[in-house]
DNA sequence: CAGTGGTCTAGACCACAGA
DNA sequence: CTGTGGTCTAGACCACTGG
């Protein structure tokens, strides 16, 4: 009943959710148009900008579908965009409560199997980087990283104690970058370093990052099963 | 140089651009002030709501925090979202060039166990749908779904030949939901109608779907190991 | 061709939070 | 209190594209 906002004096969050509604009630049924951004701004008595500000909102989240001279519709499958936030490890850990706690298992320069030489789309040295985050001393994610050999101030990086996670994000600038969610069986190297037995399922994580057409780095985080990654829509 | 040959065309599109290189390059360090909006337009020789409209773009993609009073800063940790497409299950393997099949494996009304009921946050009874959805033939994907069954027109839903996952969102209007991914062994159930083997890793969706407050319905999606979910960044 | 959304402007007032 | 972003306006021109 407690209604957080009520700013009477409103207006283009006031219209897009009046549309929204409209949508919602099937007023608007799917597919159908709805009048121009002049005929509203009549009815809802102010500049059209106004409405083009509340629709472009609506646009932007798939509700409705705008093209010039076709006017608005309502979008026939509202599409469902879930928006996940990829946070620093440190601060995905703290954020639950626990402590977090970083170890380095291995790292070296190397020349990168195939497939990874695939993913960095080059073959040359990489630096391969295999760490373990904790939580609260439990075992809480495996980073296998690599990091193209070329980049400036690598050697810098004080991978023993900050992760390559944090210490990139916090350093290398990026320009984009490309995310798959999978699940596999644990290998035995990584069921080590997790603490669950061999074979048992983990969420995997690959993470590619790229600054303009070069990519930096390539990553693959490894959770334990029952990890969950969430997100609203 | 030739500035003439280059018509001045976006002037939004064009600010934020200039101004995400300047954060690139570091001109702008991360946590750095930039220019109040004002400054901007002067240096630009445009509206002080052109800068806005380039400025607020940014603060939505996270490369900048905005507050009024305290100014423009650069974004610290430069949060990466990941957008994922929701897409019915027919686009999904459509997209990937195989043909879409779907089979009802079960369906009937009964009252939830526990744990759904939490899911539903509601114990009144449900429809309760077990689903298989095929790529050329093959399994794809398990869908277990469950419909708060007070959900009017529901009776009318032909489940038999179009999956819960499609009528649903054709049908039902909504207002939002959550999501969550996780890896999981499969059960001997989800194991036979993937054609996996028992305890191999699934990819887990769960998805619950509310029109205002209320749940209309929560959905499990498994997939086999090796599937992928993708995204840009 | 002409209608629609896309963008820009110059100015104004407001809401908020920092000093 | 004061500066900053947030929003609104009335009007204008432009770009795209459907008819």
């Amino acid at each position: 009943m407690t209604q957080t906002t009520k700013p009477a004096r409103a207006s283009w969050q006031q219209i897009r959710e009046t549309v929204r509604q409209r949508i919602h009630s099937r007023d608007w049924p799917p597919g159908a148009p709805i009048p121009n951004e002049e005929v509203l701004a009549q009815e809802f008595g102010c500049a059209r900008a106004t409405v083009n500000r509340a629709l472009r909102s609506l646009a932007e989240d798939g509700l409705v579908d705008r093209r010039r001279k076709g006017g608005t519709r309502v979008a026939l499958h509202p599409v469902r965009r879930a928006v996940l936030e990829i946070a620093i490890m440190r601060q995905e850990v703290e954020e639950t409560g626990a402590a977090y706690g970083y170890r380095l298992v291995q790292s070296g320069i190397v020349t990168p199997p195939d497939d990874v030489a695939a993913r960095m789309r080059s073959s040359g040295p990489c630096l391969h980087v295999l760490a373990l985050h904790h939580a609260d001393g439990v075992s809480y994610a495996v980073e296998d990283r690599w990091i193209d050999a070329c980049l400036t101030g690598l050697d810098a990086a004080p991978f023993d104690r900050v992760s390559p996670n944090e210490w990139l994000l916090e350093h290398i600038p990026y320009t984009g970058g490309a995310l798959a969610f999978s699940a596999e069986p644990a290998s035995a190297q990584i069921a080590r370093l997790l603490d669950v037995t061999d074979a048992s399922p983990v969420l995997c994580l690959d993470r590619s990052t790229q600054d303009g057409d070069r990519i930096i780095t390539a990553v693959r985080l490894y959770y334990r099963a029952g990890h969950r990654f969430t997100s609203s829509l």
